[in-house]
DNA sequence: TCCATGTTTGCAACCGGTTGCAAACGCGTA
DNA sequence: TACGCGTTTGCAACCGGTTGCAAACATGGA
């Protein structure tokens, strides 16, 4: 069906070799032949196969993409910059849906049967079956957005989450807040845990109470909203900070229904500083997660280890930073 | 490296093709080589090439699925919607991200190299090449969300814009509003166009004038707070009708930002139903794109189109719906 | 026991490229 | 003109599977 080499070369009156090389990059072809080559390839519409390629070579340049937040609007800015970049390198993205329903092994399956050359796992948690299943194949594998020093040998790139936590818990002490609750994400993701104790940690540092703890049953609006209102019917508190802007968004649309002003009566500190959180209507200081530099180390990290199995391969955290929007009261400066 | 064909054979004592069949579903194979195949392959923990044997079928199973949207929250439902129901049907998308600075030329070529059996090309506006490039390479193409009717021979699935528009139209003639302004998504998108044209006929069907119609610079939150800024310090209108919802919901911050209240003041009518429409800080009266049954009918379509390329394959149209919420006023008894 | 029939098996060619190797070539110098 | 050296070229084997074909095998009936 498709234009093959062997009709190339039959056209331009060379091997197929000679055609090969001329689409190769770095390979020795003579200029003469190249030319030759280059027009007979334009009038056939040839376009080398890259799966006979693949074969050869014994490399896909597919990256597998595996991800699990796809209600989270913060992941579409996470598709577009791994996309994209991705695509600048050469490189294409094959992705994974791992939806509760669908189990990792099948996915795992699938993606050694691709002969993909890496995988990026984007999610907070990663299964521990997955690193063995690749490292038993011998998969390099990147956990972007992990928990850092792990046991495992999967390097990660990411934050430190616990001195994120204390970021947070530093800039409500700094305003002078003093029933402090946090809002956190699911329970058992391990961003969260660190996060918290963090969090915690800063607060008992500067002996402060934490007025509520309590966990968002997974990282969206309405969980959020729907903790929220759980807090609220309970006890009235002074400021929360949030696991995730997106639960932060629902967990202010919930106070606000009970007829709270933000930030006057209640302050909110979101977290990630995605898109949405400069909305005006919610206008949310929040606990920026460089997403961008994150995505871009993951994917030179990734690289590497494809091109240099065997080298040093090191974990990398990055900052957060605090963006000052409304829904926090201002520093205290007495 | 990877455990081969071969030395499963070796292992159990049986040719490749023995091997082969095994894991070709429907294939002759007695109960007892399969059961030593099998063996033989858990015990080296055996993963079949789909690069070898995409060569060898030439069918890869990879969909190339093609956007532009990835600012758009709306985008992450259609992703997840793909993902999983690509999963299901045993196929991989293969995920172009087509940002204007990428050329199209490019991404064609990437799907074909990769030998895609299919295309899914999730934008409203389909770059005209597109649909040459691959036709001339045999490889079909779905238009999802698409214009209906055009000259171009590749099918369509997604809805009648016009008659939405008209719908549209209709929503707010039953409610007696009378200075109604259309805030559009992009000018050249043809569904921007086609919404506009049904909502016109609509209108001048009642006899009613169009107060204001303009444009979104692009489908965000931005564009659509900008350009109601912009119609706002020229003129005051009832309602307006927002291409987008995303574009409702910047809108409706301009609005407020000036102190209009809303449906007192002023009314919106959003389009898609996105997830966060119905936030309580918005609560959008919008029309609903029925997304998963468009996303589902596209990929039975391109399956149909793969495995029975001389059939017949229809484009398909679905009914949009008024979501009715908050950001209108009730329907007028009189 | 022999034959006809249907099933299972292995052989070998093929899918569309890549690449090590040695032969052929081009070119400057003696 | 002959020689040596670096470049370009084609040959042929290989990547890891699939599959048409014919031989080998099993099964049941005569």
């Amino acid at each position: 069906m498709a234009v093959t080499l062997k009709e190339v070369a039959a056209k331009a009156g060379v091997s197929r070799s000679a055609v090969s090389r001329t689409f190769t990059a770095g390979a020795s072809v003579s200029a003469k032949t190249r030319s030759k080559v280059e027009e007979a390839a334009r009038e056939l519409g040839y376009t080398p196969s890259l799966i006979a390629r693949s074969l050869a070579t014994n490399r896909t340049e597919l990256i597998g993409l595996v991800a699990n937040n796809f209600q989270n609007p913060i992941f579409l800015e996470v598709f577009d910059l791994y996309t994209q970049a991705l695509q600048e390198r050469g490189l294409r993205p094959l992705i994974v849906n791992l939806t509760n329903e669908t189990d990792p092994d099948a996915s795992v399956q699938m993606l050694r049967q691709y002969r993909v050359d890496g995988v990026v796992v984007a999610t907070s948690t990663l299964p521990v079956d997955f690193a063995n299943a690749f490292a038993g194949a011998n998969v390099p594998v990147v956990h972007a957005f992990g928990r850092h020093g792990e046991a495992s040998k999967i390097p990660v790139v990411g934050i430190d989450n616990k001195a994120c936590g204390a970021l947070a818990a530093e800039t409500l002490l700094q305003r002078n807040y003093r029933s402090i609750a946090v809002l956190g994400g699911p329970q058992s993701a391990t961003s969260t845990i660190d996060r918290i104790a963090g969090f915690k940690d800063r607060m008992s540092a500067a002996g402060q109470p934490v007025a509520d703890i309590r966990y968002a049953s997974n990282y969206s609006y309405y969980a959020g909203r729907e903790a929220m209102h759980s807090l609220l019917s309970e006890k009235s508190v002074d400021v929360v900070f949030c696991g995730d802007d997106l639960i932060c968004m629902g967990a202010m649309d919930a106070a606000r229904s009970r007829g709270l002003k933000i930030p006057g009566d209640i302050g909110f500190l979101g977290f990630n500083d995605m898109d949405m959180a400069s909305w005006e209507s919610y206008a949310l200081t929040t606990i920026r997660q460089p997403t961008g530099d994150i995505i871009q180390a993951s994917i030179d990290l990734i690289s590497a280890m494809v091109s240099k199995p065997d080298g040093q391969h090191p974990s990398r955290l990055f900052d957060c930073t605090v963006v000052e929007r409304k829904t926090l009261k201002p520093v205290s400066t007495s």
